[in-house]
This record gives C-alpha cells, sequence and structure tokens, in this order.
DNA sequence: TGCCGGTTCTC
DNA sequence: AGAACCGGCAC
C-alpha cells in the first residue's frame, strides 16, 4: 500500500474534495490525516497542523460550512499540580485525572468533581495546549488545513456515513476560551480558502439528509451517489446498493434540528 | 450508552 | 510515557 506522506500542507494528489471515506483507518492509509484517533494532525514545529477532522467530538463545536469554529480541548492544572482535562469522547462530563481515567469519569458525571477541576484551573499560565496550539501557527503561516468531516456532525455539511474530505481550510482566528464545560478550550476560527480555486463545498440538498447529493470530486456536477475511497486499490468506486440503506437507518438517527428547513439547506 | 482494547504520534 | 473527535461489543 502507498501511503502518501500526511506532513503536507495543502491538498494531496488523487485526493479531490467530496472523497468519502470508511473509516478513520483508511484515512490514515490514505495519508490524509497522520492520526487514528486523534483531531488534529501537525505541530507548531511544523509550520502549524495539516489537517483535522470534524466529528461532533466538543460540544463547543459550529459548523457552518463555508466557516467552521473547531474546538480542541481545553488542559488545566489544579493547585496540588494534577492536570485535569475534559476527554474527547465524554459529551462534556467525562474527566482524565492523573491516568485514573475510569474511575475519576465515574466520579465526574456529579457536579462537584466539575466544579473542582474547572475553578481550580483556570489561570492562563496552568493552561497548556500543545499540541492543539498548532493552528495558532497556521495563523502566522498562512498555510491552510485539510478538513475532513465525519458523519457524527450534526449539520448539513456532515456526510451521513464515514467520512468526507471538504477541502482546504484558512485559519483565521486561534484563541483560548472557556467552553460549556467549564473549561479552557483551544478555539479555531477556519474559513474555506479560496486560493487555490476549489471545488465547491459537498453539502447535502436538503437539511434532513433525505437526499444524498454531493458536488463531484472533479466536475462541477452533482453526484447522486459519494464516491469511497479504498487506500489499499488507490481507487475509488460509487458507493454500492447496501450502504444505501444504511445511510438511511443514519438518516433516521440524525439528531438534526427542528428548525432546519429546506430553505436554510440552500 | 458505557466500557475497554488498541494504534500512532510527540515529548 | 501520555494523549488523542476510534471502533466494537456488551448491557
Amino acid at each position: 500500500m502507498v501511503r502518501q506522506d500526511p506532513k503536507v500542507h495543502g491538498d494531496l494528489t488523487g485526493l479531490p474534495v467530496g472523497l468519502m471515506f470508511a473509516d478513520r483507518e483508511d484515512i490514515f492509509n490514505a495519508g490524509l490525516h497522520g492520526h487514528k484517533v486523534a483531531g488534529i494532525f501537525g505541530t507548531k514545529g511544523d509550520g502549524g497542523a495539516f489537517s483535522i477532522v470534524l466529528n461532533e467530538g466538543y460540544e463547543d463545536d459550529e459548523d457552518m460550512g463555508e466557516t467552521i469554529i473547531y474546538t480542541g480541548e481545553g488542559k488545566g492544572k489544579r493547585e496540588g499540580g494534577e492536570v485535569c482535562h475534559r476527554m474527547f469522547n465524554s459529551g462534556g462530563c467525562l474527566f482524565k485525572w492523573k491516568g485514573q481515567v475510569r474511575e475519576q469519569a465515574t466520579r465526574a458525571s456529579g457536579h462537584e468533581f466539575q466544579w473542582e477541576c474547572r475553578s481550580k484551573g483556570k489561570s492562563e499560565s496552568g493552561i497548556s495546549v500543545s499540541p492543539l496550539d498548532a493552528p495558532q501557527k497556521n495563523v502566522e503561516t498562512k498555510y491552510p488545513v485539510r478538513v475532513i468531516r465525519g458523519a457524527n456532525g450534526n449539520t448539513k455539511y456532515s456526510p451521513l456515513q464515514g467520512y468526507r474530505y471538504d477541502g482546504l481550510y484558512d485559519v483565521e482566528k486561534a484563541y483560548i476560551e472557556e467552553g460549556k464545560a467549564g473549561f479552557k478550550m483551544c478555539r479555531f476560527h477556519l474559513r474555506r480558502a479560496k486560493v487555490p480555486l476549489q471545488d465547491p463545498l459537498p453539502t447535502h440538498i436538503t437539511g434532513e439528509g433525505s437526499s444524498d447529493e454531493f458536488w463531484s470530486p472533479d466536475g462541477r456536477e452533482m453526484l447522486a451517489v459519494p464516491k469511497l475511497y479504498n487506500p489499499a486499490t488507490q481507487t475509488s468506486t460509487v458507493l454500492p446498493r447496501t450502504i444505501e440503506q444504511k445511510r438511511r437507518e443514519i438518516t433516521g438517527k440524525r439528531r438534526l434540528p427542528a428548525s432546519v428547513s429546506f430553505k436554510d439547506s440552500m
């Protein structure tokens, strides 16, 4: 298997906008994103992040298509020096504390532990965000980041299954702010890059996700069915019919707000 | 939904 | 060694 170097700023050859991936492993094997779990790949030393995966890991995320507010994890130190921070798959309720993940996670379901963390971990000096501060470097270097959206997202810009490469975004701002769970969070304002000229952002026709028409990756026509990339063969194929059914199942489980209307999605 | 094993990267 | 927007399966 030929895996492209993920430590490249910008597009990768043969991986156009709109291309779908089955899971994080395929994204990794293609070289589009250099981590199998983490959402941000790249460090300050790399000149900034190379790519990010947007998959609704944090409740503070806001995805507006052309613009994105991406929320990295906040981390703070308590007075005693213990480090506590919010875990990515937590729904904002679980915490990791001095390696005692499970036990503390259970305790963290109560308000007391949350308060203990948030109240003691506020000082700016106590905030450690590496490597989540990588996008701050992108603001300086102007390097865009590759954005991959996952199906856990809850907007009309999210794929209905798997993951999709949505092209390059510029990092306009990067700062630290207190998130909804009371932690200092790294927040990045992303805007879809104009240069180089990119294919249109793949978007559902309806806000309900009842249609799966995406823009084609190479042209300007609409595709009835998106293409799935196989890193092993380095080929992309139209998704088979059986997955079409699965897609409908996923569609039924989507948590799109009732306020989303057809008009909103245009 | 919750628990837990596993992989890759960076320090 | 520690941390990260997985993935799978049990309950």
